[in-house]
DNA sequence: ATATGAACATTATGTTCATAC
DNA sequence: GTATGAACATAATGTTCATAT
């Protein structure tokens, strides 16, 4: 399946950020992108725009967001979306399993330090 | 470039556990498969067969390791080959830029953590 | 079964193009 | 410039096939 087995996927990644920012209230693409990428800036990880419309897209499909479109004033047309939470147990066992994911992740990296990267000493 | 903005690769993650192999004195393609699956067993990771050679090939095309055939008694045709380190200034230097890229990795999953996971209290 | 590798297929991700305000 | 998205391209990884001992 598209299960990983080595370290969680970029993917999964933001969709947790933006689980938990739709949780606050609600958030949009562009502004998520924005705020994401002065979010990692410092660890220089710059999440590109088709990534984050994806990972949006998918939530949406698989029911974790809900989409509404609003409106501005002055405009008659126009393609403005607001994602909400979608169900919210549906969030929660999301949530535990990218949990899980990530703890594995770091499992598997902190492993690679003790291995490779240990003083050796007689 | 291959230069991965996110998280470290699969790849370069196995390439660092063969050239640690190597350091100790020799390594080959089949024993490090099952090896590493073994090692990795707990945390269910299985890399694949083609990874791992991949990884070997790799390593060899940039001259971390060389390889050498090896004559096993009563046979004449063989492919089995011994792979050995390679150039030493080139993987101490290698392996600072995996060290690097795994902090960065940890440090992007564990500010997940804290950014997703933690408890919010008033 | 051990052992190596290529060929093929699919996923994950990045870059460019299109559209609209 | 903000804002959304598809189309296209490539990179990373996984699955199957071939070949030999």
């Amino acid at each position: 399946m598209g299960q990983s087995t080595f370290i969680i996927r970029q993917r999964s990644y933001l969709k947790l950020y933006m689980i938990h920012e739709a949780e606050k209230g609600y958030l949009y693409g562009h502004q998520i992108l924005i705020d994401l990428r002065e979010h990692f800036n410092d660890l220089g990880y710059k999440p590109t725009k088709s990534e984050v419309y994806k990972s949006l897209h998918e939530l949406l499909k698989e029911g974790y967001l809900m989409r509404v479109p609003i409106t501005k004033e002055g405009t008659d047309l126009q393609t403005l979306y607001v994602y909400k939470l979608g169900d919210q147990e549906k969030v929660k066992a999301y949530k535990d399993t990218v949990k899980a994911d990530i703890d594995r992740s770091i499992a598997l990296l902190e492993r690679a330090l003790k291995d490779n990267y240990s003083q050796k000493r007689g």
